[in-house]
RNA sequence: GCCAAUUUAGCUCAGUGGUAGAGCAACGGUUUUGUAAACCGUCGGUCGUCGGUUCAAAUCCGACAAUUGGCUCCA
């Protein structure tokens, strides 16, 4: 689902509604139809609102007579068909403020009475009527219900009224529109192609990782090729970091309740993400005592500020970078569980940047340098950066209480992005309690969106854990902490890049990197010396001894997306060479050995 | 957590009241093959779990679990 879906509807201004596609105005009639057809033939529905969005349109309604299931679609398309028939102009009406809440009084329409209040003053307050339906609506519309050429209704789901978690639920039936019916069939074949790529598919089919109820929910394990996956990115990382000047650390997967309760995420701020704390005697002897808290770690920081903390620091050791490959749990709730994409224990690519603020600019900028790297190296092109900043006013409530570090750290990231050229929007109000923060957000096949990296400012937590530095003239000072990790967590990037490369991954990563098919029996032997040559130099290579015929053990190596298939005949054999397939683009020729070998560590070496 | 749907062999799926089936995979044998499927045979399921209705339940009902699509939330 697109983002303008999942956000609670912005009321648009009049010259968005002008703006607004052909294809958005089809759609947004089609929700006009839609609710005709519900209200036929369920007269007591009560309606909220029913928005076109990026995928095809909704209609919210409140129907306690009646759970719509997928079951009703076709009885509400036949209906909708008959209104399409009946080819109703689109009128637009005006009313006044109290002729409209008069309507929808009379009407029982409550939701649509609330959100006539929505109306600023001044605002005409338009109608569309099309046939015996009329709705509180700026519109705009095609001309008539005989438009919609193509629809087809899609889901049906609940949606909080107004998207709030304490309001009631509606009903959601969500359907969309094209111009005609060639564009709705390619797109339902798009969706098709799209699940193809899904990584939980892919993740079955190349046994990259499994769940298992035994281990419970949102709890991956990670099979031998899956593991390939996160080594090589882990690799990656390390050598990275490294040359940044990062230092490696590594930290127990729990802690005592009063860790937490120092960061803040104790007892409320972060309670209801935790799963529930170990409660033990610490001596099993002295049962009278009170029993000690143990939480699973839901992030690292605490555990790094610790390490900050553990001996004095002088600013001659700032920044000091410290990065770890952290394993977190986190009590996700189960309805928002989604393969590797949203789980309940996870590996983050983290590290805790601590510096002076002097130094800030420089930090945060190399960290923004280390993301573009990262994601030239995989081809990312379609992400956006999101700049999460603070609304003053609500300093000392959502956001912590210091006004002057928020403006200046704030400026400070945005001119680095602006200086570094990165294509950013920016955010108000949705920044983290502690600081403004950098998201990096991507889409998944299942056009779902998701945040694939982030980097945070932190003014607030080292404080609270007393870290300090001496500064050059013996006072001391606070750090600042940037808080990054852009690899984000080892399930959702795997995720990701599952579906970017649809598994065909590139050599580097690739958890068979070379198959060695040989042609016939005669070649098996030769065929194990090239096998163990390429594994004593680090190369995944497998040979294929099986009794299969050979275009069968082309059409495996093809179905398991090995990166490189070397053939060996008698021919190859001869002359000390193989023939090289590679997935997806077939045969490319023989070349010796020497040469062959050579390509594949380069293509490794340079991560392709 | 909430709403809806789904759950049959390792995978993809048939089977709507009369005690389970296909293809692929796996295993055994025959075959030794030049760039996407050789042939024969064998194994494999208390039909998600527990309970109920019934002479009889994969099939009907209920509870629970997991998964999926949304809502809320988030790396």
């Amino acid at each position: 689902m697109s983002e303008a879906a999942k956000q609670p509807v912005q009321r648009k201004s009049l010259e968005e509604r002008d703006r607004m596609s052909d294809l958005e105005r089809l759609r947004h009639s089609c929700a006009h139809i839609m609710a005709t057809a519900v209200l036929r033939l369920w007269p007591e529905a009560m309606l909220d609102i029913g928005p076109p969005t990026d995928e095809g349109f909704y209609y919210d309604f409140e129907l306690p007579s009646h759970r719509f299931s997928p079951d009703d679609f076709e009885k509400i398309e036949a209906e909708m068909k008959k209104v399409i028939k009946e080819n109703h102009v689109f009128e637009k009406q005006q009313k006044t403020r109290e002729e409209a809440r008069a309507f929808f009084e009379s009407k029982g329409q409550k939701f649509k009475v609330e959100r006539l209040a929505d109306i600023p003053e001044g605002e005409t307050i338009s109608f569309f009527q099309s046939g015996e339906f009329t709705d509180l609506c700026a519109g705009p519309h095609v001309m008539r219900t005989g438009n919609v050429k193509a629809f087809k209704l899609l889901r049906v789901a609940a949606a909080y009224y107004r998207g709030n978690e304490k309001n009631q639920q509606l009903q959601r039936l969500y359907g969309t529109a094209f111009a005609n019916k060639t564009e709705l069939e390619e797109w339902l074949k798009a969706q098709e192609e799209a699940k193809k790529r899904d990584h939980r598919k892919i993740g079955r089919e190349m046994e990259l990782f499994t769940f298992d109820e035994d281990v419970g929910p949102g709890l991956p394990l990670w099979m031998p090729n899956g593991t390939v996956l996160i080594e090589e990115l882990e690799k990656l990382a390390k050598e990275s970091e490294f040359a940044a000047g990062y230092l490696r650390v590594r930290t127990p997967h729990l802690a005592k309740e009063n860790l937490y309760l120092t960061s803040g995420h104790l007892p409320h701020l972060y309670a209801e993400s935790m799963f529930p704390p170990i409660e033990m005697y610490e001596d099993r002897d002295h049962a009278d005592q009170p029993k000690a808290k143990y939480y699973l770690k839901a992030m690292n920081c605490p555990h790094h500020h610790k390490i900050f903390a553990a001996v004095p620091r002088s600013y001659r050791e700032l920044p000091l970078r410290l990065a770890e490959y952290g394993t977190c749990y986190r009590y996700e709730q189960s309805g928002e569980l989604m393969g590797l994409m949203r789980v309940r224990s996870m590996q983050m690519n983290d590290a805790h940047i601590y510096c002076g603020p002097e130094q800030f600019a420089n930090e945060f900028r190399a960290v923004n340098e280390l993301y573009l790297k990262y994601f030239k190296i995989f081809g990312f092109d379609k992400f956006v950066m999101r700049f999460s900043t603070h609304d003053p006013s609500k300093l000392g409530q959502k956001f912590v209480n210091e006004p002057i570090l928020w403006k200046q750290t704030e400026d400070m990231v945005r001119r680095v992005l602006v200086e570094s050229g990165i294509n950013f929007i920016e955010v108000p109000n949705e920044a983290a309690f502690y600081g403004p923060k950098i998201d990096v957000q991507l889409w998944s096949v299942s056009g779902r969106e998701f945040t694939i990296a982030t980097n945070q400012v932190d003014f607030a937590v080292p404080r609270r854990f007393g870290l300090v530095y001496k500064t050059r003239d013996n006072t001391e000072a606070t750090p600042l902490c940037i808080h990054r990790a852009p690899l984000g967590t080892h399930e959702r990037f795997i995720g990701f890049l599952i579906e970017h490369y649809a598994g065909r991954f590139p050599l580097w990563m690739a958890p068979e990197q070379v198959r060695i098919v040989p042609i016939n029996e005669d070649q098996i032997e030769y065929g194990q010396t090239l096998t163990n040559n390429l594994r004593s130099l680090g190369v995944r290579a497998q040979l294929d001894a099986s009794g299969d015929k050979f275009g069968a053990k082309i059409r495996n190596a093809e179905l398991a997306r090995v990166h490189t298939v070397w053939v060996i005949g008698p021919k190859e054999q001869t002359a000390g060479a193989v023939a090289i397939r590679r997935h997806g683009a077939g045969d490319l020729g023989a070349k010796p050995i020497d040469i062959a070998t050579q390509e594949l560590l380069e293509d490794i070496r340079l991560r392709r």
